[in-house]
DNA sequence: CCATCATATGCCCATAACGGCATACGTCAA
DNA sequence: TTGACGTATGCCGTTATGGGCATATGATGG
């Protein structure tokens, strides 16, 4: 087996640089796909295909607006990736010290090479 | 090209179901490989290679104890993360609304087809 | 030194990822 | 209808992924 689908879930939906670009954009308002595609200095096919990604996740939602395709923003599924990340949040504070004491193990596991 | 390194960023390292179940395994403290392999129902090679591509991106380090060698969480990787998807947390709140007026702009426009 | 336990690596496979490119599709205006 | 614009899709090639398996490497105790 490969990779799990990037479409499958949120996390993989995000590890994409270029797509965390355009929900980052995204904040900003509405936008048809060639803009996104030209702010972000990519073709407009990749744009495309990352903005489905992001769709086939619930990332954004796209409405018709004439001749164009409006790319909005629905950020909801970021959620519990937000509460998932947050739940680590006391041992980023702590690492510190854990880190001295793995510092310290180090030293002494030296000394008794 | 295809996507970038699982290895050179966090997002792409937790994009990942079975690493991102080692990191929770790992807030109740350090574990040996096999035993983490055990209790996630993965081989020992295969615990390994996550817990690598973890080490990578600096989510976890490991000390060496007796012929064990154990692995801790550093979670102070993840803080990045949690900040970038912070920065959507008012839209995720906001995003009712939006869907409401999405919604309306659907019903108008399939009236105007 | 040797046997043993713990872990890491290497290799192979099947799969899917991204990007580029051409082109199909959809929509509007004349 | 035709043409022009905006967007999506399909196909290809290259590359990385994750899993399975065998095996190398490391550390410990006798």
């Amino acid at each position: 087996m490969a990779r799990a689908a990037t479409t499958s879930d949120v996390f993989n939906a995000i590890a994409e640089p270029q797509r965390r670009e355009i929900l980052v954009l995204l904040r900003a308002g509405e936008r048809p796909v060639t803009e996104l595609a030209q702010e972000l200095g990519m073709t407009q096919p990749g744009a495309s295909k990352h903005l489905r990604v992001l769709r086939e996740v619930g990332l954004v939602r796209d409405r018709k607006a004439g001749k164009q395709r409006l790319y909005g923003l629905d950020a909801r599924g970021l959620r519990p990736v937000h509460e998932w990340v947050g739940g680590f949040e006391r041992f980023w504070n702590e690492s510190f010290d854990r880190l001295d004491a793995y510092v310290q193990d180090l030293k002494q596991t030296r000394l008794e090479e």
